[in-house]
DNA sequence: ACAATAAATGCAACTGTGTTGCGGTAAGTA
DNA sequence: TACTTACCGCAACACAGTTGCATTTATTGT
């Protein structure tokens, strides 16, 4: 449950302004655990809620550190709470994304890492973003 | 270089008809060896190319496994050629995809082979995307 | 509490990608 | 060569993404 303290912390330590348009954009994010598009997010803000506003607070939330993007191959773009270690100079993202292929929703798996990867001669390695696809856990046992 | 032949072949095994359109969408991946973005392919096509039948051949490509789609937070979808072992039924992509920073490029690293992920209890696994991102071996070298 | 100021919002307008329907065209086949 | 059906091309539309600009509002200092 994300309070209006807590926003505040989080807003402050971005640099951004604490207003009722981002809270209630994190309001969304804290509530429901998974990755989610504009399209998502759209749905359960009220209605009146401003397309660009959203766009903008979440290219703003990506830049500091407080979402990142989350890779599918669906084509459109989601977004997730960072962790605790994420910053404006630098995202730490090396744990695994979970795409659930029953209920469509995606998950960051924070406690399994991305194992190395060995890239060939030549080739730099800077990050590396992990899309795994399966059964998630509340799936696999409903039933 | 992919020769008619090849084409017709590729063609043939999938079960899709040998057209002028579909042949030039050849050529252009097997000319380019990275992943491509329909406006990518766009560039590189006579722009009287019709788009919603670009459109459509990347899709039937990719249902008939000669494409796969090529995951990139960027947004737009990419395609790369599949390897031999692709399918209708069955796709096998359980390699790495390599994003470089500095010439964007996005090539299959068909050799490097995805590492074994450990997943929490009640996860069921089927297939993993990876996609790594840092400097490839043509601009690490040019320097 | 108030004013100053810089950030954030809301609206309009536009670009580009993705998607479907349908009538015409041409590839495969006998 | 003629037939059948896949494929193409065009029109039309849905919707995500993006920018400029005027207005509002959170923050900071008085
Ligand atoms: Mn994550
Ligand atoms: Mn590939
Ligand atoms: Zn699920
Ligand atoms: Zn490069």
């Amino acid at each position: 449950m994300g309070s209006t303290s807590d926003n505040k912390e989080i807003l402050q330590k971005a640099g951004l302004r604490l207003t009722r348009q981002r809270s209630e954009v994190l309001e969304v994010f804290t509530n429901k655990k998974t990755a989610l598009s504009q399209a998502d997010i759209e749905k359960v803000l009220p209605p009146q809620f401003d397309r660009i506003t959203l766009y903008r607070i979440l290219r703003s939330f990506e830049g500091s550190g407080i979402l990142h993007k989350v890779l599918d191959d669906s084509g459109t773009t989601r977004f997730a709470l960072c962790g605790h270690h994420c910053s404006e100079e630098e995202h730490q993202h090396e744990h695994v994304h979970f795409k659930c292929s029953a209920c469509e929703k995606i998950q960051c798996l924070e406690e399994v890492e991305i194992p190395q990867i060995r890239l060939p001669k030549g080739y730099v390695f800077t990050e590396a973003k992990l899309l795994v696809e399966g059964i998630c856990k509340n799936c696999s046992e409903s039933r």
